[in-house]
DNA sequence: CTCTCTTGCTACATTTATCGTAGCAACATG
DNA sequence: CATGTTGCTACGATAAATGTAGCAAGAGAG
């Protein structure tokens, strides 16, 4: 049941633009995906901490997104098990890094 | 048919802990979020401009997103018509805005 | 006023995604 | 052998997104 052979080219769903930022922007914009990278960001997780991590997602769709940043390269499974986040994942993590910073704005602007 | 009250306090759905930075991510992390976002940022485009860019998609979810979007304070709508960012929302865009550089690393570390 | 075109926005039936519970095989420890 | 991990999957129930159609309000033209 393999989902797609590529998802630099053939995009997540949806928008098939082929511009990869449309990819990027579909594959992030699915649920649990940006948190996954978010949990990842400074530890490796086995699937069911991840799963704790996650506010106890559904593994059924933690394990689609898991695959998903498989396939894109952003997250690897160890050989003693545990997901982690692959060199070029954690540079996707810097990318958005930058966002914590920005909720915690966003939240003063007048959530008290 | 008002969605929420406040999206800094209470979530858009799912994990509700309290962190802005889960809120941000799961507001963010619904479909077509990013995508809008990332439409008006550098341009102010009508509700029927944005569906065409945002490749066809339904406008029950858009005006959705538009009303959450704008609940969070990120997106606005003009006088004379039209979404457009707010200075908020032009932050937020900048904050996620090097992802363009790294879709187009991500292309080319094995799409060809 | 009427006809036309655009604006933001909504109803509703169909399709798709996610949830939640349960459970699998494989591997380890005792 | 039993117990407890690991990653992963099936499947019915529920929530979300799609696609088509259409609304009221406003602007401009004749």
């Amino acid at each position: 049941m393999a989902k797609q052979a590529d998802s630099r080219k053939r995009s997540v769903r949806g928008s098939r633009s082929g511009r990869p930022i449309m990819a990027l922007l579909d594959l992030l914009g699915q649920r649990w995906t940006l948190r996954i990278l978010w949990e990842l960001r400074d530890a490796t997780l086995t699937s069911r901490a991840l799963r704790t991590a996650c506010d106890e997602a559904s593994p059924t769709v933690l394990q689609a997104r898991l695959s998903e940043l498989r396939e894109a390269g952003f997250v690897e499974l160890g050989e003693g098990g545990g997901y982690g986040l692959t060199p070029l994942g954690r540079d996707l993590c810097e990318t958005f890094m930058p966002l914590h910073r920005f909720a915690e704005r966003w939240r003063s602007k007048s959530g008290a």
